[in-house]
DNA sequence: TAGATTGTTAATCGATTAACAATC
DNA sequence: TAGATTGTTAATCGATTAACAATC
C-alpha cells in the first residue's frame, strides 16, 4: 500500500496540471507534455494511466476534460470530503483560512481543542471542545482528520480520534503514530522536510566546491 | 539525488526517536528497536548507518549520544541554519510561531511580503518588504527559504528567490517550480497530502466492504 | 498512406530485505 | 564460552524506463 503512495501522488499532480491546461483552453495533451510538467518520463505517465485503465487516443493523446474526470473518480473527488482538525493552534488557523481546499472538494467542518479560550461556535469553521468530537464525527460520517496538537499530546489525541471512528490522519506532529490496521496515517513533518532540504543544499554546495560529484 | 531522499528522511526520524530515548535515560539502542520505532526493518537501519559509515558495537548495539552526534553531523545540524519565509500569510505566521524549529537548530530570520500592511520590523521575526530580501539574504549568507505565497505568484517569487542566492526552497504552493540545476526544491502540498490520505481511506473502506484485498 | 503516439511488455535500475560470518 | 547483535554481501522485490507493435 505504501508502494502505491508515490503513484497516487503523481495522479494528484497530473490533475493539478490538467486543471491549469484546461483553464488555458487546452483540449488535448500528450504523455510527453504531462511528464515534462511534473518532472517524470512519458513512459511513467502512460504506465500510471495504464494501471488504472485510463486510455487515450493513439496519435491524438489524451482529452483534458476526460482525464480530469477519470482522475477525480480514482481519487474519490466526485463528492465533497469532510475533514476536521484536532488542535486549534496557529497551523489549524492557517488551514481554516486556506482557500485552496474548496476547489479540491475538501471541506474543513470544524476544529477541536481542549482549551476553552479557543472555542468559537460562531466562526465559519467552528472551534469546539474535544468532548464533542466523537458525536460530531459519527453524526456526519467524517473519516479524515488533520492532527495539529503539541507533540506530547499526539498519541493520546490520535487514540481518541481513531476511537471516534476516523480512518485517516494527516499528522503534522513529529511523533510516529500507532494506528489500527484499518487506518492510515500520512506524516507531514516540517522539521524533517527542512532538515532534508538543508542536507541537499549543503551537499550541492560541497559538490560545487570540490568541482566534482561525490562518489556514488 | 532524489534517490537518497527517503534515506535522509529516515535519518531524521532516527534522530528524532533517539532524542526521546536519551531523555528517557537510554544509553544504548539496537537496530531492532530503532526499526520498530520508525516502522522499518532492522536490516534497513543497519544498512542506512552502514552507508554513512556509522558503526555500533557487535552485541552492544549503538550508543545513543554518539548516534545523535553522528546523525547531526551528516545532516549538517552542527550549526544553526538560517531560514527566511517568502509570503507573510497565515501559514508563515504559524511557522514563525512554531516552537519546534529552535531545538532542531533552525532559525527563521525574517519573512518577506509585497503587502505594506504586513510589514513589521519590530516583531521577533520581522516582516520586511521583498525589495530588501536580496540584500538581507546575501549579507547573512542565507541559503534556505520557505515559499508560502499564493499559487499565481509562485514561479515569479521563486525566480526572485533564486536570483537572491537562495539554494533551496521548501515549497508550500501547488506549483511545480522550475529551479536552477544547483538548487533544490522540496514540495509540501497540503491538497496533495489530503487527497492521498482520502484515497487510501476510501480504499481501505472498500476492502472492508468486500471482505477481501483488491487484486494486486 | 505516412507519421506520431499510445499501451504494454520486457529490461533495467535501485532500494529493501534476508542471511550469515564476524565478533563483542 | 555461548549467545546475541552487528556489518555486509547476496537475493529479492518493486518501481521506472526503454522499446516497439498496434493503431489512429
Amino acid at each position: 500500500m505504501l508502494a502505491k503512495r508515490n503513484c497516487i501522488i503523481r495522479l494528484s499532480r497530473y490533475k493539478s496540471v490538467l486543471y491549469r491546461l484546461r483553464d488555458l483552453g487546452f483540449v488535448r495533451v500528450f504523455s510527453d507534455n504531462l511528464g515534462d510538467a511534473i518532472g517524470v518520463t512519458a513512459s511513467q505517465v502512460r504506465k500510471d494511466f495504464s494501471v488504472f485503465g485510463i486510455t487515450g487516443n493513439r496519435k491524438g493523446g489524451y482529452e483534458v476534460s476526460h482525464l480530469i474526470d477519470r482522475l477525480n473518480g480514482i481519487l474519490g473527488k466526485n463528492r465533497v470530503e469532510k475533514v476536521i482538525i484536532v488542535g486549534a493552534g496557529h497551523l489549524a488557523y492557517a488551514l481554516m483560512h486556506y482557500g485552496g481546499f474548496e476547489k479540491e472538494g475538501i471541506k474543513i467542518e470544524a476544529a477541536f481543542d481542549i482549551d476553552p479560550s479557543k472555542y468559537n461556535r460562531e466562526a465559519p469553521v467552528p472551534v469546539l471542545p474535544v468532548e464533542e468530537m466523537k458525536e460530531f464525527v459519527s453524526s456526519r460520517n467524517i473519516k479524515v482528520c488533520v492532527l495539529a496538537v503539541p507533540e506530547v499530546a499526539a498519541q493520546r489525541a490520535a487514540d481518541g480520534i481513531f476511537a471516534a471512528g476516523i480512518k485517516g490522519i494527516l499528522n503534522f506532529t513529529s511523533m510516529m503514530l500507532k494506528a489500527p490496521d484499518d487506518c492510515s496515517v500520512n506524516n507531514v513533518n516540517l522539521e524533517v522536510e527542512l532538515e532534508n532540504l538543508i542536507y541537499f543544499v549543503n551537499l550541492l554546495g560541497q559538490e560545487k566546491k570540490k568541482g566534482a560529484l561525490p562518489s556514488p
